[in-house]
Formats: C-alpha cells, structure tokens, sequence
DNA sequence: TGTACATCAGTGAACGCGCGTTCACTGATGTAC
DNA sequence: TGTACATCAGTGAACGCGCGTTCACTGATGTAC
C-alpha cells in the first residue's frame, strides 16, 4: 500500500462519502424504510447499479449510517464533556444530556434509525455495537468521577453515599448483572449506583423519544424545562454531588 | 336505524374485524411499513380493491390498528389495576407497569407502532390522542391515590411529602406547565409530584423501548429484574408510600 | 306478500409507479516489467 | 520511459417483483310502496 493514495482511492473514499450524505439526506426526507438505492443515486447524477461498487446493498448502506449516526451522536456527547468545561459532575451531566438531546433534535430521522423501531427485516450487525456503546460510556464517566469526588470526605452508608439514601435495592439478580457490567467498566461503583446510572440512560432516551416522537404534545411541551428538570431528577437518583 | 341489524351490517362489522386482525398479523410479521393492502386481502382471500370498501385507504387502516393497539394496551393497563387487586399504590404501580410490559412484550410491533418511529409520511390523527390519554391517565390515577392515602397523617414540606425530600424542584416554566395539565387532570397534586409523575411514565416506557429494541443487550438482560428495580425507583421518586 | 328500485359488496382488469439486483459492456486508471 | 496487461468505475438495459388506487361490472341484499 503506497504512503500517497492513488487518484482512484481518493475518488473512491470521496464518492462513498458522498453516497452517505446523500442518504443522510434522503433518510431525512423519508425515514429509514423509504430510504432507496436509485433515488440516492439519482441526487448523485449517477446509474443506480453504480453504486454496487461502493455499497454490496442498501442494507450495508443502512449498517453505515447507522454506524455513522451512533459515531456522530458520541462525538456530540464526548465533545460536550471535554476538558475545559465544568467539572461539577451535575453541570457535567447536564451538558451531555443537553448535547445527546440537541444533536437528536437536530437529526431526528438519524436518531429513529437508531433509537426508534428497529427496521423491519434488517439485523444491525456487530459492528454497529462498539459504536452504540460510547454514549452510555460518556454518561458511565461523569457517573465514576462523580463518585470518586464525592467519596473523599463523605463515608459510605452500604455502598450508597449517604445523601442519595433511598429505600430500593437492587435484587441479586440485578445486582449480579450490574456487577458483571462493572466488573468492565466500572470496578469501583457499587450495584445500586450502576443500577441507578444504567436506569438514567433508559430515562435520558425515553424522554428524548417522547419528545421527537410526540408523546408529549399537551404536556410538557416544549419540552426544555421538564428535560433540565429530568437531569437534576436523575442526579439526584445517581447520588451525584 | 333498526333495532335488529341487518344481515349486511352484521356482515360488515365481522369483515371489518377481520381486516383488522389479517393486518395485526401481517403487522407482526413485515412491521408498519411493509403492510400491505394487498397482502392482507390475499390473506382474506380477497381482491385487494374490496378493501376500499371497508378502508378508504391504507392510512385509514392504519389509523385503526394505532387505535386498537392504544386501547388494547390501555385495557390492559386499566386490568391491571381493577377492584380486588392489591391497595397498596406501589403494588399497584408494580401491576400496571407488568402488566404493559407484558403487553408489549407480546405485541412488540405493535408496540413499536405507537411508541416506536413515526411511520414515515403518516399523521396521527387527533383520533389517537384520546386513546393514547388513557394509559398515562391508568399511572396518574394510582398516583393520587397514593397522595391522597399518604397525605392523611403527615404533613407536607413545600408541597411535598417528607420521604420523597428531594433538592431539585421544577423550573417555573415547567410548574406552570405541570399545573396546566393538573388543572385537569388531578388538581390537588402540586406541580413538583405531578412532574416525577410524567418522569415515571417517560421512564417506563424508555425502558420498554430500550428491551424490546435491543439496546439492554449485554447489560440488563434478561431485563426482568432490571425492570422490577425501575419500577421501585420511580414509586421511590414520586413519593408513593 | 310481492314487486320495482336503490344500495351495497366483491370482482377483475388495468394504470402507473418504484424498487433491488444482475450482467455484459466500455473506457479510464494503475502496475509490472 | 514505454508498453502490455490487470484492475476498477460507471453505463444502460433488463429481470421480476409488489405496491396503492381507480373503475366499470355483476349479483346479492335491503327498502318503499
């Protein structure tokens, strides 16, 4: 493999990008279902079998926006927690869950591809998985450094800082499960608290799919001052100082 | 109109019916967007234009199957919670959430009718929204009993009963929305309850979505126990007793 | 009760459409010697 | 540096398919007198 791409490889690699920001586009206008191999390639000024040379068929293109859409989610969400910014775990929180939220907003078809109903007769392959992950992984973060903080100076009451107390536990069944996934990822964080981080995740999405989806229309809508008060209720769930 | 109905109305309604349950089924089988008329004609054994007798269109079919799963689904929330079962509200809580998720769980392409991705190019039509109103409706109602049984014998702290002490409180902009919907809904819940309320039923089925779409994989799955710890936290958060 | 007419359900053919995918092809780009 | 060959991108036609919807029709059911 020569250190300067040849011509055809930058066409290429141009071109399969060109072909997903069509989709992209196309996805936008007619959601995931109505998504067609000829109309991108006629926005493209090119022969529908064209694009075999790019993309084997539509469902590996639709694998590739998938994939595209998870990357770009995560982005948004790591970008809202970098360095620099806040350091208080709840303002931390608060601004990823403001960046997952605007990114979905902005890109709703993108976010039913991937949070909405699974497309009828496509299986989204492995490779879609390790994308998937990063968004619960930028919540997980903020979760671990909110505990390490709050650990210095506060003792633990069974396995729970005290001012998060609550009467609920994690059945063993749970508990088991939580651990196995901490055990990955976050050896150092009680059951409980992976318990309460995993359900904030459920919380965070759900709230966004109401929202994008409808549900919430005569109620809290807009939607803005239920979303900042859902992240405060979920900090206080987690424990977060 | 004739006390007794006529060999055709009754003919009528029955092919209604039945048009209805080949479309669940084809539902069940190909999801929202590959329905088909013609299919469930075949089904029928049928000429697929007889159907226009029935249904002025395939939207109007849909429409149908979105109110019949909304309502199927309510009715099972509301069977959930009749007289005779438990009293004590986080029982209560606990059978109606079961009792959607086992809904869903067996209807999961209806499910991902009404709360998945809006079908592309389909509005819901105002006739949905009071079939929808109704399972949120089944969760308030368990909520106010829960105030009311609560508040006989302790006294609030800002509106709020003492075991659900919490920090955050809703913005201005979110209780006046809270107290919008409360007007008519539940009037002597204040805004901070009803809004944990509207949480719970945003949480409850973001769970749901997040089982049936495959997002728990690798985490919380099997989800059961997962969902049993959700549903403690949220009675945890609106305060039920 | 019987007849004449109106209403309705279901048929079958047709319209016009778009889709995913395959295939033999031409011409341009890249590679080995 | 130049030539011969291999690789690749894009074309255009075709296959076979299913879809929603319309329309004139036939025959059965219902209604008014």
């Amino acid at each position: 493999m020569p250190a300067v791409r040849t011509a055809r490889e930058r066409a290429r690699a141009e071109l399969t990008r060109e072909i997903k920001v069509a989709a992209r586009r196309q996805l936008a206008a007619v959601g995931a279902d109505g998504l067609s191999l000829r109309a991108v390639a006629r926005e493209l000024g090119m022969v529908s079998s064209a694009l075999y040379r790019y993309f084997p068929s539509r469902d590996d293109l639709l694998t590739a926006l998938i994939v595209d859409a998870y990357d770009a989610l995560a982005t948004a969400a790591e970008s809202a927690d970098a360095p620099g910014g806040p350091e208080d775990p709840r303002r931390r929180l608060g601004a990823v869950c403001a960046a997952i939220r605007a990114w979905s907003r902005a890109n709703p078809h993108e976010y039913a591809l991937i949070y909405g109903s699974p497309v009828p007769g496509y299986r989204a392959p492995q490779i879609t998985v390790e994308s998937a992950a990063r968004i619960p992984m930028a919540l997980l973060k903020i979760v671990r450094d909110g505990w390490a903080g709050a650990d210095a100076g506060s003792e633990r009451v069974a396995g729970r800082r005290p001012s998060a107390r609550k009467s609920s536990q994690p059945s063993p069944v749970l508990a088991a499960q939580m651990r196995a996934v901490g055990d990955q990822f976050a050896p150092e964080l009680p059951a409980p608290v992976l318990a309460d981080a995993l359900l904030a995740w459920t919380q965070l999405f759900g709230l966004i799919s109401f929202e994008l989806f409808g549900q919430l229309v005569g109620s809290a809508d807009p939607s803005d001052a239920f979303f900042d008060y859902a992240v405060e209720r979920m900090a206080d769930q987690i424990g977060l100082p």
